[in-house]
RNA sequence: GCCAGAGUAGCUCAGGGGUAGAGCACUUCCUUGGUAAGGAAGGGGUCAGGGGUUCAAUUCCCCUCUCCGGCUCCA
């Protein structure tokens, strides 16, 4: 006999070799119905596995994320047999369960290509052989049995992978005609995969290398009920009315050009005015904060870069040099500020009392980025960083952190940003030789980093090996409408450009030091965050950040010239763009979504050109009463103020 | 850059070897009165660009460009 303990604490007894389906049926059939996984003292396993031992367990139900893992890579494999039927001699790469869903990298052969068109055959398959309910069977196996299977199928790809992995931890999974590699766990059947959808078909490279051969990789999604598939698809559907490049285009935000060049955003007056405000609300906070504003040339001389590194680095892959009338004389289109930034440092002598220096602007730079990443306005070759550079002590890095992610926060509170994570960059422990700067200073910014996150209550996961060869960092991340992720603000030490450009300060010991640099931004690019802001907000923006505040509606044309009269206070205020049309049709030409992207709508009709008022209402709150012109601008300054405390 | 798809009116899209279509938008007139979509008439397209095949190409083939979904990349 074995006990097993349950979440709750309490424990029963059962025969050894029981089966956690077994477990989760002595406890009641309905949960043996809802679980599709189970951790066993630690560790994630099929349900049909047998228990040997004294040990703890958790059932995992469709919300927790072992039990859909288990779930779509069940179905991955099922997809698989799937393919195998409809594409007789295809050869797999990995299927793994992703966030949403499953994909399966395959290889349809030489020659051999597969469409959109053919999915459809696929789902019909997958759903035939889910129906007919296929049990999953592990299977321990040795190395060389396991070789001897995929290389007698003529699975190169299966067997590169088990050729790196160990003997005694390799395990097979079969269902129906299908056997694969894999750790599992798995599903007991197919039985509970009852809504499938294949959704894309992509090219990925095998294992993620440029230099590999290019595999099909088909994404798909199930469900246990159909309804929750149809929400899925509803729910994606839903995202692609918040893309920011469908909603930039509707409301005149930006645009781009074929002639200007594909990745160069051109923004219209009314996303200019979001641009706008955002920089001056920006540039406000900053210099509260003790930052200094500098502007610097959108181009440099090539041997700037040649100082920095980023010549040899990127030069290749860059925008190429320009030339001038001058024999030899080469700049380049700035791809960064800080190369300019260090030599405004070093245009005059520093202190230690002087540190930290807080230099920030908002900068444009211009990246080759490669055509195929060019994504709407969150990746674009031309691009504003609300860029700033820290120069200090390296005693001060700790509270130079703080204060900037007490900004960042700052900020992403006032734009009503919650949904974001935070990331903290380490050196890869296995290769510190390709990092530069002292293991010293590298170990202090690292525990300043992580401590400085920990102080200021910041949730952050720490992944090893991603730091640049410069220095540690802490990214600030969040998700667009179809969730995939975008890199925000960013916080960088660097030890790098300080050496290279010899930036110094007179210490105490009136002795020349090294200042440490952090690079930071806190929208990370004005495209990018713009693009995220709409997303998040379906265009419809805080009134403070709105272009467009109010909309003047005049009931008929007979109100026009009253409507006018309204029209020229407003704009003489200041504070508003309005939407200038007059017209007795205006109300038919803004589209019910867009008019709702309004913030205050203002109604003129008989009673209000008597009284000498306007009818104001907002959007989604209804009626605010009838209010003079001048009450209303007064009315927007203090709801603006009220949306951002501009201390 | 790579794999796969797409490009037809301002927008959303249908069509298909023989003179280019719809809805919405736009213009004019009529009608209308507290969050658009009543009526009539009208304007608007080198069917992304360039080469082929053909008596004839927007349609079939090839190349290029751009866009979409991924991969790789992201100072």
């Amino acid at each position: 006999m074995i006990t097993i303990t349950f979440p709750d604490g309490s424990a029963r007894e059962y025969e050894s070799g029981i089966s956690g389906l077994e477990v989760a049926e002595s406890i009641s059939p309905r949960l043996a119905k809802e679980v599709y996984a189970a951790t066993v003292n630690g560790e994630i396993r099929d349900l049909t596995r047998a228990i040997n031992e004294n040990a703890t367990v958790r059932f995992h139900k469709w919300e927790d994320e072992e039990a859909k893992h288990a779930f779509w890579h069940s179905s991955a494999h099922l997809m698989a047999e799937a393919l195998e039927a409809v594409f007789p001699g295809i050869k797999f790469g990995i299927g793994p369960a992703i966030e949403n869903g499953f994909y399966y990298d395959v290889d349809p052969g030489e020659g051999k290509v597969i469409t959109e068109a053919d999915l459809a055959k696929v789902e019909e398959k997958m759903k035939e052989l889910a129906a007919a309910n296929l049990v999953y069977k592990r299977r321990d196996v040795s190395k060389k049995e396991a070789m001897e299977f995929f290389s007698g199928k003529g699975d190169e790809y299966k067997t590169e992978l088990i050729s790196e992995l160990e003997d005694g931890t390799i395990s097979l999974y079969t269902q129906g005609n299908f056997t694969d590699l894999c750790r599992g766990p798995h599903l007991p059947s197919t039985e509970p995969i009852k809504a499938i959808k294949l959704l894309s078909l992509a090219g990925a490279y095998w294992r993620g290398d440029e230099k590999h051969k290019m595999l099909t990789r088909i994404y798909g999604i199930t469900y246990p009920k159909q309804k929750m598939l149809d929400e899925y698809l509803q729910f994606l559907e839903e995202a692609k009315k918040r893309d920011h490049r469908k909603i930039g285009k509707e409301l005149e935000l930006f645009t781009f050009s074929q002639k200007v060049g594909m990745g160069l955003p051109l923004w219209m007056p009314k996303g200019s005015e979001v641009r706008q405000t955002l920089i001056s609300f920006l540039t406000g906070v900053l210099k509260k904060r003790g930052y200094k504003i500098v502007t610097t040339p959108h181009i440099g001389n090539v041997n700037l870069y040649k100082t920095s590194g980023h010549f040899e680095k990127y030069g290749a892959d860059s925008f190429q040099p320009i030339s001038t009338p001058q024999e030899g004389e080469q700049f380049m289109l700035k791809p960064m500020n800080c190369p300019h930034h260090c030599e405004i440092y070093n245009a005059t002598p520093h202190s230690y009392k002087d540190l930290p220096l807080r230099m920030a602007e908002f900068g444009t730079v211009y990246r080759y980025e490669q055509s195929g990443e060019l994504h709407g306005l969150t990746r674009v070759r031309s691009f504003t960083q609300d860029d700033a550079h820290h120069f200090c002590r390296h005693d001060q890095l700790r509270d130079e952190f703080k204060s900037i992610i007490e900004l960042i926060l700052y900020v992403f509170k006032i734009l009503n940003f919650n949904d974001f994570s935070a990331q903290i960059s380490l050196r890869d422990p296995e290769d510190k030789q390709k990092y530069i700067g002292s293991e010293e200073n590298w170990e202090k910014a690292e525990k300043d980093i992580i401590e400085a996150a920990g102080e200021m209550n910041l949730k952050t996961t720490i992944v090893p090996g991603e730091a640049a060869f410069y220095g540690p960092k802490l990214d600030f991340m969040v998700k667009d409408a179809i969730g995939r992720k975008w890199q925000l603000g960013t916080i960088q030490v660097d030890y790098n450009l300080p050496d290279r450009f010899d930036l110094t300060y007179n210490g105490s010991d009136n002795q020349k030091h090294r200042p440490v640099m952090i690079h930071r931004t806190i929208f990370g690019s004005l495209e990018r965050f713009v693009a995220v802001l709409i997303e998040n907000t379906s265009g419809k923006f805080p009134l403070w950040l709105a272009p467009e505040k109010a909309i003047v509606l005049p009931i008929s044309e007979k109100f026009n010239d009253y409507a006018l009269k309204v029209l020229e206070i407003l704009n003489n205020s200041d504070i508003c763009t309005l939407i200038d049309d007059r017209s007795e049709k205006i109300g038919k030409k803004i589209r019910d979504n867009e008019l709702k992207r309004i913030p205050y709508l203002l109604v003129i009709g008989e009673k209000e050109v008597e009284s000498g008022t306007i009818a104001v209402r907002k959007q989604g709150e209804g009626d605010k009463g009838a209010m003079k012109v001048e009450e209303f601008i007064d009315f927007i300054k203090s709801e603006i103020e009220k949306e951002v405390a501009f201390k």
